[in-house]
DNA sequence: GGGTTTCGTTGAC
DNA sequence: TTCCAGTCAACGAAACCC
C-alpha cells in the first residue's frame, strides 16, 4: 500500500493525537469518523501546529533508535542475549505467585456521581468538564467518541446533544472515601492511586475466609454498590500490574480473575497489547513497534537482546518484566509526597503587569496549599506555556527551605523575568524538596559549616545566598555551634544588612569585585561596612567568633560584609555601573538551555538511551 | 570523574 | 459563545560543581 498517497488522501489517519486506542464503552465507535472530526476541528490551530512538533520529534527518536539498531553487530547481539538471559533468569527467581491483588476502578466515576447526583441525567450523553476541556465521560457519551482528555468544543462536535457538568471535586472526594472505608475492610493498607482507582493486598481475605477470587471481587464490587450507589470494575491478579489490565476487561460493572499460576499468566500476557501495561504509553508503544517490532508482551521476550541493547538497565528490566508477566506484589513504604504543585490556563498574553499578577496569584495559591501540608519546600520550578504551547520549567534552588507567598513570589518572578519577553498561555509552580519534618531543621541543607565556610573561601558565592536572611524563618546558619549561640541583637544586626533580592549571577558577579577590601579585615574604608573585632574575635556586624591568629579569615569575612554591602548599594543605584558591569554576561538565560523540539533541533536519540549502551 | 542540579519528556488519572 | 487541563512522579541527559 502506498502510504504517502493513503495520508495525503486521509490526512486526519495520520493525526494520531490523541483517543485512538479504545477506551472501555468505545468499541462501537466510528473510529475515522471521529479521527476526520478531531482532525478537521484542530487541524490549523497553534495547538496542532505543536502537536505536528511532537510527532515529528518522536519520528525523529525513532529513527535514531533505529539506526542505533542497524550499528549492532552480531556478536553485539550475541553479548547482549546473554544479559538478556542472565536478567530473565533473575526475574523468574523473583516471581511470587503467593499474593493476590486486586485492582478497583469505579466506572466513569465523575459522570456516574453527577448522575447519582441528578437522576435526570441518567441515560444522557454527559461529561464532567467543560468547553476548554472535560474530565470523564458517561458510557453514552463514549459511544459518539467523546472520552476524557477530549476538548469541550470538539465533544460537542461529535455529540450535539452533550450535556455539560462543571467539576465538583468536593463531591467526587466525598464518594471516594466512601469507597475507600469499604476497601479498608478488605486491606488496611490499601493503595489509592487516586480518587476513583486502588489497589488492594487481598491475600488475607482470600485465605483466611477461605474465598475465592471471583468471590472476593463480587462480595466488595456489591458492597461498593450497597455504599454508593456505584459500580466499579475489578481485577484481581497474582501482582499489581496484571491486576490492573484485568479490571479493565469486564468495564464496566464487571471483573476479571487471573489465577494465581504462572502457566496461566504466560497464556494471559502471550496476546496482551503492551500499550495495556501502564506505564507504557503513546511514545514507548510507536518506538518498541517500530524500531522492534514489538507489539505484544511476548514480544518483549522475543526480543530481549534487542531491548537490552537498545535500552537503559531500568527500562530493560522493566520491559522484560512485562514480558513475563511479572508486577508488584509487596506493598511500598509509606511513600512522601515529593512536590507539590498549581498552575493555571488563560487566554494567552504577553502583558508584562498582567503575566505577574498571575504569578503572583498562582504564588499565593502554592502557599496556601503548602501552608495547609505544613510543607516547606526549597526547590522551585516555574512551568510555563507559551501561545505556541511550547512547554519550559525554570528552576531554582534555594539556600533555606521556603513557603510563604511572599518568598515564593521573589524567586518566581526573578524565574519569570528572565525569559519575558514572551507571550504566555500557561504559567505554574511547583515546589520540591520538602525540609524533613523529623529534623524540624530550617537550616540550609546545602550551607558549609563555618570552618567549611572559611575554607572554601568563597564567602561571596552563592552558598551564601543573603536574599534567603530577609525571611522571618532566619535560623540562617544556626546549624553552626557559634553562631548558634546569636543572641536576637545580633540577629537583628544580620538583617540590617539584607538586601533586595538579586540574581544569584548578580551576587556571583559581586564576590567577583569584592576585592577592594583593606588588609584589615575592613571593607574598604566605608564607615558603613567596616566591621571592628569586639573583644578581639568578635565581629561587630554579626557576631561571628574568628581568634586573632586567622587573619586570611577575617580577611574573608570582611570580603563577605563588603558584598553585602554592595548589594545594598546597588539598591540605590550608587554602585551599580562600576560593580555590575558584567551582569549582562551571566544572565539566567545564558545558563544551559538544552535544544528542544520546539527550538527547531531535535535531541538525538542517542543521549536519550546511551546508558542502554554502556554495556557494549 | 562522580555527585548534584536543572530541564525536558513520558505517563497516569 | 466558548476553541486542547491540572497534578504528581519518574527517568535520563547535560550542565555544573568540586
Amino acid at each position: 500500500m502506498d502510504s504517502k498517497s493513503e495520508g495525503e488522501d486521509r490526512p486526519w489517519q495520520s493525526y494520531h493525537t490523541a483517543y485512538t486506542n479504545a477506551k472501555a464503552g468505545m468499541e462501537g465507535v466510528d473510529k475515522e469518523k471521529v479521527q476526520k472530526v478531531v482532525y478537521e476541528m484542530s487541524k490549523g490551530s497553534k495547538y496542532f501546529e505543536n502537536e505536528q512538533r511532537k510527532e515529528a520529534y518522536i519520528k525523529q527518536k525513532i529513527e535514531n533508535l533505529g539506526q542505533q539498531r542497524a550499528k549492532l553487530t552480531d556478536k553485539d547481539i550475541a553479548h547482549f542475549q546473554k544479559i538478556a538471559e542472565k536478567k530473565i533468569v533473575e526475574l523468574e527467581a523473583s516471581r511470587d505467585l503467593t499474593k493476590t491483588w486486586l485492582h478497583t476502578d469505579m466506572d466513569a466515576f465523575y459522570a456516574a456521581v453527577e448522575i447519582l447526583d441528578n437522576p435526570s441525567l441518567k441515560g444522557k450523553p454527559l461529561a464532567v468538564g467543560g468547553m476548554s476541556m472535560i474530565c470523564t465521560a458517561s458510557y453514552e457519551a463514549r459511544k459518539f467518541g467523546v472520552r476524557a482528555a477530549m476538548p469541550g468544543f470538539i465533544a460537542r462536535k461529535l455529540c450535539p446533544d452533550l450535556i455539560f457538568v462543571p467539576t465538583n471535586f468536593d463531591k467526587y472526594t466525598h464518594f471516594s472515601e466512601l469507597t475507600r472505608k469499604v476497601f479498608g475492610r478488605y486491606d488496611p493498607n490499601f493503595i489509592a492511586t487516586s480518587l476513583d482507582e486502588a489497589y488492594l493486598n487481598v491475600t488475607e481475605v482470600w485465605s483466611e475466609r477461605g474465598l475465592s477470587g471471583e468471590e472476593v471481587a463480587a462480595e466488595l464490587r456489591g458492597a461498593i454498590y450497597d455504599e454508593t450507589g456505584l459500580t466499579c470494575s475489578v481485577g484481581v491478579a497474582p501482582n499489581r500490574m496484571l491486576a490492573k489490565v484485568c479490571s479493565d476487561i469486564n468495564k464496566p460493572n464487571g471483573q476479571f480473575i487471573l489465577p494465581n499460576d504462572r502457566g496461566a499468566v504466560m497464556t494471559f500476557i502471550s496476546s496482551l497489547p503492551i500499550r495495556k501495561i501502564g506505564g507504557i504509553g503513546k511514545v514507548t508503544e510507536y518506538l518498541l513497534r517500530d524500531v522492534l517490532g514489538i507489539t505484544t508482551c511476548d514480544d518483549m521476550l522475543k526480543n530481549s537482546a534487542l531491548v537490552c541493547a537498545l535500552f537503559s538497565d531500568l527500562s530493560s528490566d522493566f520491559f522484560l518484566s512485562v514480558g513475563l508477566g511479572i508486577g508488584g506484589t509487596h506493598t511500598p513504604e509509606n511513600r512522601m509526597r515529593k512536590s507539590i504543585s498549581t498552575e493555571r490556563t488563560f487566554t494567552a498574553t504577553s502583558d508584562t503587569i498582567l503575566l505577574f499578577q498571575k504569578l503572583a496569584d498562582i504564588a499565593e495559591t502554592l502557599s496556601s496549599d503548602m501552608q495547609k501540608e505544613n510543607l516547606w519546600g526549597r526547590n522551585l520550578t516555574l512551568k510555563l506555556k507559551t501561545s505556541s504551547f511550547e512547554v519550559r520549567t525554570r528552576a531554582v534552588s534555594l539556600q533555606k527551605y521556603i513557603s510563604s507567598k511572599e518568598e515564593i513570589l521573589t524567586h518566581a518572578t526573578n524565574l519569570l523575568k528572565a525569559e519575558l519577553p514572551l507571550s504566555l498561555r500557561l504559567m505554574g509552580l511547583r515546589m520540591s524538596q520538602f525540609r524533613d519534618e523529623d529534623k524540624h531543621c530550617s537550616v540550609d541543607p546545602t550551607q558549609k559549616t563555618l570552618s567549611e565556610f572559611i575554607l572554601s573561601g568563597s564567602s561571596h558565592s552563592k552558598e551564601y545566598d543573603s536574599r534567603d536572611i530577609s525571611s522571618e524563618n532566619s535560623d540562617f546558619l544556626l546549624e553552626d555551634k557559634n553562631l548558634s549561640e546569636l543572641d536576637g541583637t545580633r540577629e537583628k544586626e544580620h538583617r540590617c544588612l539584607i538586601s533586595e533580592p538579586e540574581s544569584s549571577s548578580k551576587r556571583e558577579e559581586l564576590g567577583d569585585s569584592s576585592s577592594g577590601k583593606d588588609t584589615n579585615g575592613t571593607c574598604g574604608g566605608n564607615a558603613n561596612c567596616e566591621i571592628q573585632w569586639v573583644d578581639g574575635y568578635i565581629c561587630s556586624k554579626c557576631g561571628i567568633e574568628l581568634p586573632s591568629g586567622f587573619e586570611e579569615e577575617r580577611r574573608e569575612h570582611a570580603d563577605y560584609h563588603l558584598a553585602q554591602f554592595l548589594q545594598q548599594e546597588e539598591k540605590t543605584h550608587v554602585a551599580r555601573d562600576k560593580v555590575y558591569h558584567k551582569l549582562e554576561h551571566s544572565s539566567p538565560k545564558s545558563k544551559r538551555q538544552k535544544a528542544s523540539l520546539h527550538g527547531g533541533k531535535f535531541i538525538p536519540i542517542d543521549a536519550f538511551f546511551t546508558k542502554g549502551k554502556k554495556n557494549l
